[in-house]
DNA sequence: CGCGAGCTGGTCATTTCGATCAGCTCACCG
DNA sequence: CGGTGAGCTGATCGAAATGACCAGCTCGCG
C-alpha cells in the first residue's frame, strides 16, 4: 500500500472531479469522463486499495455553523515533550489542524471560534499548555482558494496547464 | 441560505461520524447513532439545504502521490490588486491553498512538491508574481492532527457561546 | 505472432436512496 | 386543560446505484 501508484491522467481527472462533488455517482463520473462504468470502478478500487485515496470526507461550511473567526497559530516550544503537546492541542476542539513545522516556530495550529474574544481566550489556553514558550498568531480573513488537490496530481502526469482546474469559488467566501 | 443553522448535538454527532468515513451508508449512519434512518435523511437534508454541509470531497495521501514535500508560504503583498495576485497562485497547481490574513503578511499559502528543489522553484516562481513583495516559507514536517472539525461543531451546542439556554423553538432556518 | 493488460458494453442480484405515510411523544400556548 | 405543531419512528415502495461478473475488442511488447 506504500507502493507509490503510477497516476495516469485519467485517474487525475477522476480525482478532480472527485473533488467538485465526491457525492456523485459512478455512472455519472464514467460520463464525464467519457470511458465506461467499469473503468471508473475499477479506478476507484484501484486507488483505495493502494492508499492514496483515504476516504471521503464532508465540507463543512464553519461561517454558516457559527465559526466566524479563523486563525493560525504558530507556536514555539521549549521543551522536547512534544507528543504531549499535540495530546494537549487534541483535546481542544477549537484545535482543527495541527502542522510540525520548520523554522522558528515549531507547530502550525488552525483554530476556528465563535468571536475574537473567544479566540483570545483560546490562545491563552493554549499558550498556558506546558511546554509551548510563545505563540504568533495570525488571523485568517477570507479563503480565496479553498483546499484542493486535483491541479497538483494532474501535473503528475501531464505537465501541461492543468492551471485553473479547480473552479475559483464564487468570490472570496468568508470562512 | 445565509441563515445560521441551529446545530443540536444529534447534528454535530452525525458530522462527526461522516468526518470518520462519509461513504458509509445511510443506515449505518442511523445504526450507529440510535435513531431512525428517517431521522439522518431528514438531518442531512437539511445540513445540505443550509448550507453547512456543502458536499463531500475526497481525502488524498499527498505522499502516496508523489508529493512529499508540503509548505506554508507567508506572502507579503505591496500592491492592492490582490485580485489578480489571487488568480495568479490559482493557476499555479502545486498552490493547494491559499487564506488572506492580517498581521505582516497578507496570505498564507499552502504548497505541495515533490521534491525540496521544486518547492524552491516553486517559491521563485511565486515571488515573481508581480505585487508580491516578499514570502516566508516554512515546512510542514509532519501533520500530528489532520483537518477535523468534529469535534469543535460539538462545543457550538453544548457550550453557552451563542447556544440560547432559554429554548426557542428552533428557527430552523427561512428562506 | 502470441500474450497480457486495459477498456468496453452487457447482465445480474443486492443494496441503498429518496419519498411517502400514519402513529406516537412532548413541549408549548391559548 | 385541551389543542397544536414539530420531530422521531417504523413501515412500505419504486427508482437508482452498487459490486460482481462476463466475453469481446484493441493495443503495446517481447
Amino acid at each position: 500500500m506504500s507502493t507509490l501508484l503510477r497516476i495516469d491522467q485519467l485517474d487525475s481527472e477522476l480525482i478532480a472531479l472527485l473533488e467538485r462533488d465526491a457525492r456523485q455517482s459512478i455512472a455519472d463520473l464514467a460520463g464525464r469522463l467519457g470511458v465506461s462504468r467499469n473503468t471508473v470502478q475499477s479506478r476507484l478500487r484501484r486507488l483505495a486499495e493502494s492508499g492514496l485515496l483515504r476516504g471521503f470526507a464532508p465540507r463543512i461550511d464553519l461561517a454558516e455553523a457559527g465559526v466566524n473567526v479563523e486563525a493560525f497559530a504558530a507556536l514555539a516550544l521549549d521543551q522536547g515533550r512534544l507528543d504531549d503537546i499535540i495530546e494537549h492541542l487534541a483535546a481542544i476542539p477549537e484545535v482543527m489542524e495541527v502542522h510540525a513545522t520548520s523554522g522558528r516556530e515549531d507547530l502550525l495550529v488552525r483554530l476556528g471560534a465563535v468571536s475574537h474574544a473567544e479566540l483570545q481566550q483560546l490562545i491563552q489556553r493554549i499558550v498556558a499548555i506546558p511546554g509551548v514558550s510563545h505563540s504568533n498568531t495570525t488571523l485568517a480573513l477570507t479563503n480565496p482558494l479553498p483546499y484542493r488537490v486535483g491541479p497538483l496530481l494532474g501535473t503528475a502526469t501531464r505537465d501541461a496547464g492543468w492551471g485553473r482546474s479547480t473552479a475559483l469559488p464564487e468570490q472570496y467566501r468568508e470562512e
